[in-house]
DNA sequence: TCAATGTTTAGGCAAATGTCTAAATAAAAC
DNA sequence: GTTTTATTTAGACATTTGCCTAAACATTGA
């Protein structure tokens, strides 16, 4: 739960699950669309991946990241408690 | 939005929320459930008031903070476009 | 094998965060 | 009117965060 949020608490992090929307993308791919260098867009990753936000894997040289939707379950049943 | 996910990022702030399902709270009600000094509290009531999570209207020499819902749908709503 | 490409790791730095104590403000009680 | 009670504001400090560059690692291609 705290890595959730955590994850969520930056807007280019959010940007980047609003990306993997569309399909999944390799790193290199999520880079290009922000101005940050790639070992930044590395690291956001990183922390998505540890929020099990996304998956990751290893296709050849390219690292192809993709949404995970079923961790947000957590979250909806986190938000539930409160709509009683 | 930034202001929610900021609001949200922190496990304390999280746990007042939960208190305040039960209802509405001062905010000395509300610190003396953690082990936290006053201050540090009242700061944290504000960065939910900025999110605008919760509400204050003072009473007296009281402050009562009030859980407001209505911001959650911001939030299932920014979730929803994930689980089409 | 060597060079190029894609990605991550390491380390450093400024800004933001969460905590505290001390002081300020406001209302209540004596 | 002075003291107590409730809360916030101010300022300090350690930790975390988000960014960078440089270097390392891994795979592909000449």
């Amino acid at each position: 739960m705290n890595a959730l949020f955590k994850a969520l608490n930056d807007p280019t992090r959010r940007a980047i699950l609003e990306r993997l929307r569309n399909g999944p993308a390799t790193a290199g791919a999520i880079a290009e669309q922000f101005q940050f260098s790639a070992p930044t867009i590395s690291h956001h990753l990183d922390l998505l991946r540890q929020a099990d936000l996304v998956t990751s894997q290893k296709q050849g040289q390219f690292v192809v990241y993709t949404l995970n939707m079923t961790v947000f379950d957590e979250l909806l049943g986190w938000l539930y408690q409160f709509k009683s």
